[in-house]
DNA sequence: TATTGTTATACTCTATAACTATA
DNA sequence: TATAGTTATAGAGTATAACAATA
């Protein structure tokens, strides 16, 4: 791929035309930035198919994945983990707590800070959550061989790892 | 992968523990989904080094590459084509508008509708972005050899094309 | 002084619904 | 009737900055 390449006639290699609006993307379809942004377009609208009734989106679901695993963490250090601004997860934290998924409990020994926990409806509608995951989780890698999926993977934890 | 697998000792492949608040993500790490999350979310931080100055985004930089290679399209072709709504277009649009990258014209023979165009600046902007967004691409792909970079945005491809 | 969490503010992305002009 | 675009409204994600309480 060269940075020349910006001829209004290549299209070649251009597999969004088939099933959008049918236009041309130029050189984007050969930048991983792009093929990994459709990618993880398609993921979530299927997420959303199957999940969306229980107004969860992937990151919220990871969210109360970490506070399951990491119970009484405070908002900081889970701010931290996601790689958002405290102010951010508070205000998700806020609607949590709304929705009595997650309670926010006094830290033992520091006055300033939460301790996050998963409520008992938290932990049900985790578990509730589950099998739906994990049937996403199939229907969006069935085009993948085992061995692909395996690939795909690693070669994600790599790029995000570095 | 079990569905059962949900002890809080269940730690073996969670390498994101090496860098962040070195809290559990349970069996968050073996989804795609959770995977190609991490991944774009270090593409989009790389991506915002180097062109965060410029104020655009991958999703915006991508508008404007399709504006180039689609001169004249309409607004709702536009939105049809990314996915998103003619009102959530619309205002993407409004900015360029007033950034004086693009410039709705009338379309020549449906009065209802514009047709959209890069102006001179725009395609400036988007040649003087082009080589930082190739090196964009090598510097998050420079952990990869060239055949897994083409494996990559290979199976990304049909993950997003099914 | 530094940190935890909240609040105020702002911008962007996202969508739905109602509206107008035109097809 | 249907479509192109706008506007109003709403919710969520994102950030910065200032603040009170506490470390």
């Amino acid at each position: 791929m060269t940075a020349d390449n910006t001829s209004p006639a290549d299209n070649r290699n251009d597999s969004q035309r088939k099933s959008k609006g049918n236009i041309s993307t130029g050189f984007l379809s050969e930048l991983i930035g792009y093929q990994l942004r459709r990618a993880q377009t398609a993921l979530f609208q299927d997420f959303s198919t199957v999940l969306g009734k229980q107004h969860i989106t992937p990151g919220q679901f990871g969210l109360l994945v970490r506070i399951k695993y990491n119970a009484g963490i405070s908002q900081t250090g889970l701010a931290k983990a996601v790689g958002v601004e405290r102010s951010t997860l508070g205000e998700t934290i806020d609607r949590f707590e709304k929705r009595k998924l997650v309670e926010r409990r006094k830290h033992e020994t520091d006055r300033r800070a939460y301790a996050l926990y998963l409520t008992d409806k938290g932990e049900t509608f985790l578990q509730s959550a589950m099998p739906l995951i994990f049937e996403h989780e199939e229907r969006v890698t069935r085009c993948l061989s085992s061995a692909e999926r395996e690939t795909l993977i690693g070669l994600l934890r790599r790029i995000a790892d570095q």
